[in-house]
RNA sequence: GCGCCCGUAGCUCAACUGGAUAGAGCAAUUGCCUUCUAAGCAAUAGGUUACAGGUUCGAGUCCUGUCGGGCGUACCA
């Protein structure tokens, strides 16, 4: 429809003597008396025309040309705004097609044939996933198949680091925990890993290997076992909220294949890595930044922003058009250093695109609850899981835009009701199921329901509502933001509600009957895709 | 100090990226169950969009400044 209004508009402004095309943009008006769609062209071009506004907008509606069956009226309103009212025929259309284009309602051709490679996760393999990383995990993921939704083709990827000094202290905390369940004397390193975990991966170490470890040469079998054991409950959490990683992709590859020492060697080419006080300095002035950055420390370990250069060169390298980095806001220094290498290192930054959340506040009891992985003070995704299950943990975390804080109220989370605005959806969903249940026991419909009667203000709301989705979700996957489906299916759910309070279905004439099943079904659809999309199940009955 | 993000109803948050009268949920008040799920519907109340300027036909959205909060600002990740 939007092409459609585009085009005649289009047609409408060769009467004037333009320099060149303005952008047309229809928007949707929030008052339902503004009409269905409307357009600014009018206002955007008074200065071009220097001419008033409502004057030049009945310019272009005294020439617009437009298909009665599409198009029921066209009005200017205040400024000079051009409003356009869609004929019932046009909604019957598309309502029926709704129905024929089924699960693939609501796709669409925005990201044709792009491969995408979707990073997240990429927690170190240090405990098991708390709150923080679920935000992530769950934002990530969705992410992907809203991406896939507008027709990309997307890897998920996880990135970790098993040789750094984190990994190190981790298998030595094993160590300790080992040492002193057979009664040996341990040092506990001083920022060690406290968790109830590291106890149960030394028991499993005493049960398989007895004492055999007691005069290990070093952390590393408690470190390696560490790791399985950490990945492996890593992995069994994603599988619950409905995560599968398509690939993991190990720092220390770098290392082994050279890569870090090239980029090294490449930026040194570049004059923006020299040495100095024994370290290796990113030269970071020259963009911008006060400080220049240290890429390798003097003891020659490299920081952190070397290999994710390297890594991000790496993504491209495997010819991906679009790199998408979900990661907190803790995160978000380092991200233009990451641009500025792979820029100098001759790839398109543009090419990269960061997902920035913002931290999860998790209250309990009505009080905020400070997390730290290290002080085994945090909950974790599993816990929280347990607590209110996959769909809703799913739900709160995207239902808040990235870019804000997030607030989840764990007791209202696990009200099954009123208070808990996943079931609002679901509930929806299940009643559509049940009176399909209902109805198709009661009548016998054959062939295609007529639509055109359906006129009540609900369903006609609730139709427009249904158009809006596939909109909808190319906004999401553009701006990489799936708290705008949530706040879709909403309205959807409430337009449907209102619906199902206004308009019976049981009990009324066949053919009315029939029609309004066929808007539920249609209704059932959407709600059934948008979820889909969410991760979140859509129960039939509940 | 500097950089990034944020400040919207009592609370938690939206607002199609500059459009018309700023919207939902929760909490509050009031109606509605012999009829397809009341896990619901309808209605009322609640606002100087932190503050002060600016840009223009038009600002919650853009620019400047102030105040308040979060996160960075490590040879930690």
């Amino acid at each position: 429809m939007n092409d459609y209004l585009i085009q005649i508009l289009t047609e409408s402004l060769q009467q004037f003597d333009l320099d060149e095309q303005p952008e047309i943009r229809i928007e949707e008006p929030n008052l339902p008396e503004h009409g269905d769609a409307a357009t600014n062209l009018a206002l955007t071009l008074a200065k071009p025309l220097r001419n008033n506004p409502r004057t030049i907008a009945g310019q272009i509606v005294e020439k617009l040309q437009y298909d009665e069956n599409k198009i029921s009226a066209v009005e200017i309103a205040g400024p000079g705004f051009i409003n356009f009212r869609f004929a019932d025929d046009y909604l019957f259309e598309e309502l029926a097609g709704i129905l024929e284009q089924g699960t693939d309602f609501g796709k669409s051709d925005e990201f044709d044939g792009r491969q995408v490679l979707v990073e997240f996760v990429s927690a170190n393999p240090t405990g098991p996933l708390t709150v923080g990383h679920g935000r992530n995990a769950v934002l990530g993921d969705t992410v992907s198949r809203l991406l896939e939704w507008t027709g990309a083709e997307v890897e998920r990827e996880y990135y970790f680091n098993d040789a750094g000094r984190q990994m190190r202290v981790l298998g030595e905390s094993v160590r300790a925990r080992y040492n002193e369940l057979l009664g040996k004397e341990s040092d506990f390193p001083e920022d060690g890993y406290q968790g109830e975990y590291i106890r149960d991966i030394a028991q499993s170490l005493v049960d398989e290997q007895g004492e055999g470890l007691l005069d290990a040469e070093d952390e590393k079998p408690f470190k390696e076992k560490a790791e399985e054991a950490i990945f492996a409950d890593i992995s069994q959490t994603l599988e619950r909220m409905g995560i599968k990683m398509d690939s993991f992709f190990n720092e220390h590859s770098l290392y082994e294949d050279g890569k870090i020492d090239e980029t090294v060697a490449k930026l040194r080419e570049l004059d923006l890595a020299y040495d100095k006080d024994g370290a290796v300095w990113f030269r970071t002035t020259k963009f911008g930044k006060d400080k220049d950055t240290v890429l390798v420390k003097s003891t020659g370990e490299p920081t952190y922003r070397l290999p994710d250069i390297a890594y991000h060169a790496n993504k491209l390298d495997r010819g991906f058009d679009l790199c998408v980095d979900v990661f907190g806001a803790d995160h978000i220094a380092t991200y233009p250093d990451v641009l500025s290498g792979i820029k100098s290192l001759g790839y398109d930054p543009d090419k990269v695109d960061v997902v920035v959340y913002q931290f999860v506040t998790i209250v309990k009891d009505g009080q905020p609850f400070k997390m730290s992985t290290r002080k085994a003070n945090f909950v974790t995704l599993d816990e929280l899981m347990d607590e209110v299950g996959a769909d809703v943990s799913r739900f709160f975390f995207l239902m808040r835009s990235p870019n804000t804080h997030l607030e989840f109220d764990i007791a209202r989370a696990k009200e099954a009701g009123e208070k808990n605005p996943v079931f609002y959806l679901q509930y929806a969903h299940a009643r559509i199921c049940s009176v399909m249940r209902k109805v198709t026991e009661e009548y016998d419909f054959s062939g295609k329901a007529d639509l055109s009667l359906l006129n009540h203000p609900s369903e006609i709301t609730l139709i427009k509502t249904m158009n809006k989705f596939p909109k909808v979700i190319a906004h999401a996957a553009k701006s990489r933001e799936p708290h705008h489906v949530i706040t879709y299916l909403n309205e959807l759910a409430s337009d449907f509600t209102s619906f199902y309070h206004d308009c019976r279905i049981l009990g009324e004439d066949k053919n009315i009957a029939h029609a309004r099943l066929t808007l539920a079904e249609a209704v059932a659809q959407v709600l059934r895709n948008g979820l889909t999309i969410l991760g979140i199940s859509a129960p039939e009955s509940m």
